[in-house]
DNA sequence: GTAGGGTTAG
């Protein structure tokens, strides 16, 4: 049974306190631990695992969200999770949680799971929320269903979710997002005498434009904004100029940027940090420099997110060495470099063959209380395996297990791969462990994976563990359509 | 999680 413990008023709080009372106080409740117990659990062993915890355990929201963060890379299990957890009498779950978990099943293009969470949000009057639907709406975009996405939006209301101009725009983003604009801008102009459109509404649909580098649909589209009596922000300001940047139109970019100046337009360290790195991907380390060091005279001062610019273009267009001196600079200013920024300066490090100091990288970024991420591992897994060192990459994946990082798709698409390099019958068997674990954990592996695993099981005489990845192959519907039953 | 700047592979 999970007992939720609430906090005492203060008068009893003296007696909990007291020597002779035996209530103990709640176990430390780190969400890594639980994560791996869980992982660890069977369908079977799962209830007995929380049931344990019960008498101490507060299932606050912010313990339950980082567990179902944690196991992000292992959805079916972060359901398991989450619908066990739902079973206990005493376990009140928070909206955000199940934010979570719909986001999990989604992912999964479990609609079943979905909807199911849904409607129990619902008869627990948690919700669904604006952003269950923006979730859900974005999950479906992303598969290749953006009309779904829409019918989903239009009929929200009958979930008891009324439908105004913040979730219109969030429609719109979604699909933005997964390059629908064409769609979104259709919906835009259908809907608009209803949601009356705002300068959010039309900044996301040019940087929808943007975002398939279309520059001048996005400027019609400003220009009757304008029209039509909404004045641009910043913004906007900075959507078309990072238009320009993507598109490549650097020369564009950059008198979009005078012409701001010369208005005396607000700029803002976004503002810089888009050009610093428009002018650095174009090669043009020299301005890039000059304009981050011009921004601290105008008095805006760089962000994180303006030294990661730095150092990515650094990377690309100069040297490490010189992005690594950067990295020092920004640490000796007192900024807290985050794991964009030590991705980075890792990569760079791995593309100019620098291994042991990317990996020396990944420990100082350790010490410095800053996770490594999948990304990381990815990176530097890749990295070992493009090289040759497939030994040295399958230690780095065993290192990130240990480490509680789960691998994701490309982790196992790297891996699998390399599987097929050094052509020994043993790779091959370890590549059909992956695929059968990363199925397991809900990733779906290519057809074209599977076939080139199958294939190789069956020339190096491994006859039988080929069937079996030929069941798994038919179970997840990934089979050619003359073979499907 | 209503909008803008840093991680990704050719």
């Amino acid at each position: 049974m999970v007992i939720r413990i609430q906090k005492p008023p203060a008068h009893i709080n003296h007696f909990l306190h007291h020597p002779f009372t035996t209530i103990s106080t709640p176990p430390p409740q780190d969400p890594t631990t639980l994560a791996t117990q869980i992982l660890n659990s069977t369908s079977k062993t799962l209830p007995q695992i929380l049931e344990s915890q019960s008498p101490s355990i507060q299932w606050t929201p912010q313990l339950v969200n980082k567990t179902l963060k944690t196991l992000w890379n292992h959805g079916p299990k972060a359901l398991q999770f989450f619908t066990n957890l739902l079973r206990h009498p005493h376990f009140t779950p928070h909206a955000s949680s199940f934010d979570h978990a719909i986001d999990i099943a989604s992912r999964l293009r479990d609609y079943k799971t979905t909807w199911s969470l849904v409607s129990r949000m619902r008869s627990l009057r948690l919700g669904p929320t604006p952003k269950t639907f923006a979730i859900i709406t974005e999950r479906y975009a992303a598969s290749g269903k953006p009309d779904r996405a829409i019918r989903v939006f239009l009929n929200m209301h009958e979930q008891g979710c009324r439908q105004d101009l913040n979730s219109f725009n969030s429609l719109l983003d979604v699909l933005c997002k997964e390059k629908r604009v064409e769609k979104a801008y259709g919906l835009f102009k259908m809907l608009r005498g209803r949601f009356k459109p705002d300068v959010v509404s039309y900044n996301i649909i040019a940087s929808g434009w943007c975002l398939i580098k279309r520059t001048n649909k996005a400027l019609e589209v400003l220009k009757e904004m304008v029209e039509r009596g909404i004045s641009p922000n910043l913004r906007t300001y900075n959507i078309m100029l990072n238009g320009y940047v993507r598109a490549g139109q650097i020369k564009e970019a950059w008198e979009f940027f005078m012409e701001m100046k010369k208005r005396k337009c607000e700029i803002d360290v976004v503002t810089y940090t888009t050009i610093v790195h428009g002018f650095g991907v174009m090669g043009e380390i020299k301005r890039a420099r000059k304009v981050f060091d011009e921004m601290i005279k105008e008095g805006v001062l760089p962000s994180v997110a303006t030294y990661n610019a730095m150092i990515q273009v650094l990377c690309k267009k100069d040297s490490v060495e010189n992005a690594i001196l950067v990295f020092e600079e920004m640490v000796r200013k007192g900024y807290v470099p985050n794991s964009i920024t030590y991705n980075l300066v890792i990569r760079g490090l791995c593309h100019e063959g620098e291994m042991e100091r990317a990996m020396d990288f990944v420990e100082r970024m350790k010490s410095d209380n800053c996770e490594p991420n999948v990304q990381t591992y990815n990176v530097v897994i890749r990295y070992f395996c493009d090289s040759g060192e497939i030994e040295k990459g399958l230690d780095v994946f065993e290192k990130m297990d240990r480490e509680g990082c789960l691998p994701n798709l490309d982790t196992y698409n790297v891996l699998i791969n390399a599987m097929f390099v050094r052509k020994k019958s043993d790779d091959l068997l370890v590549a059909g462990r992956m695929l059968i674990e990363m199925v397991d954990r809900g990733f779906m592996p290519r057809k074209f994976t599977f076939n080139r695993v199958l294939n190789g099981l069956l020339l190096t005489g491994n006859q039988e563990f080929a069937k079996e990845i030929l069941r798994l192959q038919s179970r997840c519907g990934r089979l050619p359509r003359k073979l499907k039953l």
